[in-house]
DNA sequence: CCATCATAGACAACATGGTTGTCGTTCGGT
DNA sequence: ACCGAACGACAACCATGTTGTCTATGATGG
């Protein structure tokens, strides 16, 4: 084996970055600057249910008060919209607002360009046998993110 | 094409955070707490040759001030010295300690242990076009990282 | 030889995205 | 009616980065 198992780390974050870099590039060329990988996978939570700060931070395994954080940013930026729980008056109810959906879109649209000149430059069969591997290689650990029924964690 | 591009960026993350997460728990255990990435990254640096905190900056394309950071927590930890150069005034010289080498080499020891384990996971012969669609993917950024003769940036 | 410019590093302020801990308020179950 | 659990707010802190400013030193060219 000629290669290190440093050097594949580095391949599997640069392909990451590579991703990341050219999709935040291209939200803020459309006029979405500055959003985070954070800020579509929170928006994400909270279009699938994810209605308290609380809540946010468990299903990104997060404490509450960094969901509360991320959240504010959101709101700030017009993303998310906040607003008092009429049912619950400890809850702030959370929606994603249109333009939080717009940011969402456009970004899905900038990954799957991503993904299919990917394909292009290593072969539809290439992609394939890429994505095979690296879920075998990381498990269950993504199904994990996005299922819906988040296992609590210790945090808070 | 059933994945989407955002699924695959999740992946690549997923692989990159398995094996950095256990190479951190494995130099944890075995007696080296808190090591990152990013200070096994800058003892390599020093090692080949970045002797101070500007040049180590330059390298790993954060700011002198960053690595000077960076830096101190190693100093602190016994994992790089560093004292005045006598040569150059303005210069303190880095150099990385015995204890420092000990952890570079127990960190590249369980990287190469993680990719073999994933060599029996995905087969050799997976690993190896896995490692090639990467290499291809992600392009010459990689090499531009090792690159000695590194391409001074606008920082500072 | 010396004026000028570039560089090294120290220090401060700040941003981001996390963490813990504490607290008041509200809800819900016994 | 109570008490524990949960929500959110607030503060303090940490890690890792950024700028910007400053001093000391080195290098270069007239």
């Amino acid at each position: 084996m000629s290669r290190s198992g440093a050097e594949l780390a580095l391949l599997l974050l640069g392909a990451y970055r590579r991703m990341v870099d050219e999709v935040v590039a291209g939200l803020a060329a459309q006029g979405y600057p500055d959003v985070r990988p954070v800020h579509d996978f929170a928006m994400r939570a909270i279009a699938d249910g994810a209605d308290s700060a609380s809540e946010l931070g468990r299903r990104m395994s997060v404490s509450k008060q960094a969901a509360a954080k991320t959240i504010a940013v959101l709101v700030e930026r017009g993303y998310v919209d906040r607003e008092a729980d009429p049912a619950d008056a400890r809850r702030k109810r959370l929606d994603v607002t249109p333009l939080g959906f717009e940011v969402m879109r456009a970004g899905e649209a900038l990954f799957d360009e991503l993904r299919e000149s990917f394909a292009r430059e290593i072969g539809a069969s290439g992609l394939a046998s890429l994505e095979a591997a690296l879920q075998t290689l990381v498990g269950d650990s993504v199904v994990r993110i996005e299922t819906p029924g988040w296992v609590a964690q210790e945090l808070d």
